[in-house]
DNA sequence: CTACGACCGACTGTAAACAGTCGACTTACG
DNA sequence: CGTAAGTCGACTGTTTACAGTCGGTCGTAG
């Protein structure tokens, strides 16, 4: 938990909101702040050596990502998964992003998409090697940038409101399971569907996918 | 404006920070405060005759939500649609929407839904001869509605998140031309589809009623 | 007349203090 | 011994005050 403010005295460019939004990401997502957990604002603000002030702005932010919850009185604490919010995740999670297939299949100009995607997919195999987290890392990336490609920045941003949550689907159901999803191969049907402009198949090749994933998570 | 601060006197259940947000969301979607509109904290909290710290909550919040943008600095400002963005808003509408339909023709149990749904219309229908903004509401209660009805918290949650831009969308495009949007027909054929059970035809119904939707919306 | 520079005002970023509320523990009384 | 009133402490809700920064303006020198 002392690590909480190493991330803070680091890069000094974001406002110290946004440093301590990504803080306390990190430290929710990456189970330092277990699940369940009270948060009580003076005890993080003096964790983060930051003002309540400041603090709470971060935390309305988190909130609304899912990643805390609110109980009587304001009371905030880490969010906790069932297996039913897990599907119910990856149900939204699948249906954001093939649209994203969808609308990449009716880009006309689809080959620097392509190319990003490729690029994707190599950072995700130079992370085979690496740790969980690393690999965690390139495939939530690979996905991002399926979303950010479509060039629509609703989509992006409603996928981002919900990577929180994916990221504690995962944690919560074990770093293990959670890699298992990330063969390099599915996402490498995955571009080739896109690369065809096939719109059925690359949404459907996204469902299997997403449900796989779930299917693993919860299993 | 100076309405503004009426719906701040009014109930005082909620939290400052609650009530605040819902004044500035109906002021924003009311065209209130018009899109490009340079929000200056003080200037707020003052006519809201809440604190800055509080404001500044509520504001992230609407942030979040996409009724106000970040410019340089930190400056916010009430944000401005363009018809790409209504497009790309409904776009993500209908990939939520149509996997509501999905889900509510896979539910074992569609009595109850059906029901509610109808009572939604009923709504709608008795709001035909109302208002401009009372047939919105309704309509968007009906949509709302059909979230809810799934049981997936994140569903509904993501759905509501972009409720303040469909808001937007509508606002801006006319509220003429967003009415026109709301046959009581087409939300019975929504209906239809669902009691069937039949996915695929639900999916599509829901996909051309959000097509024609955007459609109207920016020609 | 123009260009440069110091001041000034307006806002946001951040911190610290104040107030209210709920729960837990204690104590006194039956 | 059990119960109810009272008190204490912990947190959140909210406000007020302070600091830093950017942009504009006014004056002066070239």
């Amino acid at each position: 938990m002392a690590g909480l403010t190493a991330p803070l005295l680091g890069l000094q460019k974001k406002s110290l909101r946004e440093q301590a939004l990504s803080a306390l990401r990190t430290a929710i997502t990456s189970g330092e702040l277990e699940p369940g957990r009270h948060l009580v604002e003076t005890e993080l603000s003096e964790m983060l050596q930051i003002s309540r002030g400041t603090l709470r702005e971060a935390l309305r932010q988190l909130e609304q990502e899912g990643l805390v919850s609110a109980g009587p009185r304001g009371r905030l604490s880490v969010r906790h998964l069932d297996e039913k919010e897990i599907r119910d995740i990856y149900a939204v999670r699948a249906a954001l992003e093939s649209l994203a297939a969808r609308t990449l299949c009716e880009l006309p100009e689809r080959q620097h998409v392509t190319e990003s995607l490729h690029r994707a997919i190599d950072v995700m195999t130079a992370a085979t090697s690496g740790s969980l987290e690393e690999r965690i890392e390139s495939d939530l990336e690979f996905h991002r940038t399926l979303c950010r490609l479509t060039g629509n920045e609703t989509l992006l941003h409603s996928w981002e409101s919900l990577e929180g949550s994916i990221r504690m689907s995962i944690m919560f159901a074990g770093l293990e399971k959670g890699v298992s999803n990330m063969s390099v191969d599915r996402h490498r049907d995955i571009v080739t569907a896109i690369d065809t402009g096939d719109a059925a198949l690359a949404r459907k090749t996204i469902l299997e996918h997403m449900d796989t994933a779930a299917a693993n998570l919860v299993s």
